[in-house]
RNA sequence: CGGGGUGUAGCGCAGCUGGUAGCGCGCUUGGUUUGGGACCAAGAUGCCGCAGGUUCGAAUCCUGUCACUCCGACCA
């Protein structure tokens, strides 16, 4: 059988249609499904386990560094949102608006939240006082809406769902480290759990969020070479402890204001892992975070003692695995393809034949290789399988990553890579806005962050050859 | 928000010189099958996106509108 044969006739090739191969995906593993709502997704059940495990790991994570979670109202009051200048103009144009409760207009409309810094920051004003009182480390799950002009499933929606976490120190340097912290979370999360490489770096002045003193991000790099933002960490330094008049009495009896920082990861990812690992027959899930990691599949159900063999061994593999039984009246044939289209990392095929021999055939998603296990070692072979096809799914895509990371030291270079084999292109700048904005009118691209630990490539700025003053990494972006 | 495309059965589509809707897949039932999307037979499923208009008569022509989608601008 050869490895790259496509079962699946239903999925556009990736080479053919990119975009399309998304959609066709997204619709054919029922992920999503579109709602009379423009622009809002449904996610259906296998697209929400997904998401249950994303934030099953995160929190542990944010558990783990001492954060706790909340909930706020999903209303934010005008005159709240208007508090702080640059937030309100960064997100204004995109906010929905409540005007009316029933048949009453408001006195006062309620903005539906994009995002909850201020209310946050109000909550803060009114449960920080004292130095005691610090840090907070909070975090809320939530959905939060922001009116966009285009949408596509999981990577841009009206409507989307995230983790928002929120915090106040007593110091800058508190608020710096929290900040770097929570950055090295996600990219730990991103590697370990999603098999996704990213690159960790800063924000320039116009990538920045809006009333941010500064911004971090990770970056990842999807199979067509379009970037993608997977999370962002953002330090306000005390502007919106000053907006918002957050302030604390330090142990001199000192009133000072609380440096604070927000971080965020979104359902978004769900959109990079099908982007970064899937191929012509479908998702490729990573096995940390797929819904069913290993699907039993008995052939020649109908013979005497196989479903009994099967369900005997789900029952032991769900003791270390999520495992689901397909007993359906499907073809084996039929399974193997669908479970291949809807990323399960594991198939597992027993029939007569295996009883025989007590052995299983295992195989992995993304390489489809297969392997005869005996029955008395399945727990311990799954498990190292689960490691094993993680690991290769991480190195895969850094290598992929890598090969389309490209490096310019003059503009027709980099404006020739960008047009003709889209990926990150590490390139210098001068700092100046104004070259940023050209290379976007010029290219398309946009800078994605200045990257940490990484040593300049040459010394000009690739648009207007004036002193360099930072490595950026360009590409085109979702 | 600008430019293009598409809305007909659950999905993919045909029908569009106006006469009241069809194909494939899927679905249901029965039977034969079963180690890479099986086969036969019999069924069920439609306010032709929505709203106006033209007409004796509209899926078909006209206008508007909504949604989806692709390409730009804005954004997680």
């Amino acid at each position: 059988m050869a490895q790259d044969k496509k079962f699946v006739e239903e999925i556009t090739p990736m080479n053919e249609d990119f975009t399309q191969w998304y959609t066709d995906v997204i619709k054919k593993a029922d992920l999503v499904d579109y709602s009379s709502v423009r622009g809002c997704m449904i996610i259906r059940p296998y697209g929400y386990a997904i998401w249950e495990n994303i934030q099953k790991e995160l929190n542990e994570r944010f558990r783990k560094t001492g954060h706790e979670n909340v909930y706020m109202p999903m209303f934010i009051p005008e005159s709240l949102l208007q508090k702080e200048k640059d937030h309100v103009e960064g997100f204004a144009p995109e906010v929905a608006w409540v005007t009316h409760g029933g048949a009453e207009e408001l006195t006062e409309k309620l903005c539906v939240r994009p995002t909850s810094e201020t209310l946050f920051c109000d909550h803060y004003a009114n449960i920080i006082h004292s130095y005691r009182d610090l840090p907070k480390l909070y975090n809320q799950w939530c959905s939060v809406v922001r009116w966009e002009k285009t949408t596509r499933p999981f990577l841009r929606t009206m409507e989307f769902l995230w983790q928002e976490g929120h915090t106040a120190h007593a110091t800058a340097e508190e608020a710096q480290e929290e900040t770097i912290r929570m950055l090295n979370v996600y990219a730990e999360f991103c590697q370990n759990v999603l098999a996704i490489p990213v690159v960790k770096g800063q924000k320039t002045e116009k990538e920045k969020f809006a009333g941010a003193k500064a911004t971090y991000t990770i970056e990842s790099l999807m199979h067509n070479g379009v970037a993608l933002q997977s999370g962002t960490s953002h330090n306000f330094g005390d502007g919106f402890a000053k907006a918002f008049n957050i302030q604390y009495t330090d142990s001199s009896n000192q009133l000072q204001y609380v440096h604070q920082t927000s971080w965020g990861m979104t359902t978004r990812m769900i959109g990079a892992i099908i982007m970064v690992h899937g191929d012509d027959s479908g998702l490729v899930l990573p096995p940390r975070v797929a819904p069913v990691q290993v699907v039993v599949i008995p052939v020649q159900q109908h013979k005497e003692g196989v479903l009994e063999k099967a369900g005997e061994i789900c029952t032991r593999l769900s003791r270390v695995a999520r495992v689901k039984m397909d007993d359906s009246d499907k073809s084996p044939g039929w399974k193997f393809s669908e479970h291949e289209m809807r990323g399960v990392p594991i198939r597992l095929e027993v029939g007569p034949k295996d009883i025989e021999k007590g052995q299983v055939v295992l195989v992995r998603r993304d390489t489809r290789e297969k392997v005869f296990v005996a029955i008395d070692e399945l727990e311990a072979r799954v498990c190292e399988l689960l490691d094993s096809i993680h690991d290769s799914m991480l190195e895969k895509a850094t290598t992929l990553r890598n090969n389309k990371t490209y490096t310019a030291i003059d503009f027709a270079e980099f404006e020739r890579i960008i047009r003709e084999t889209p990926g990150f292109v590490k390139a210098m700048w001068c700092g100046d806005r104004a070259c940023e904005e050209q290379i976007k009118e010029k290219t398309g691209a946009t800078s994605r962050c200045m990257p940490f630990d990484e040593g300049p490539v040459s010394d000009k700025c690739i648009c207007c050859g004036k002193e360099a003053k930072a490595l950026v990494y360009w590409g085109k972006a979702y």
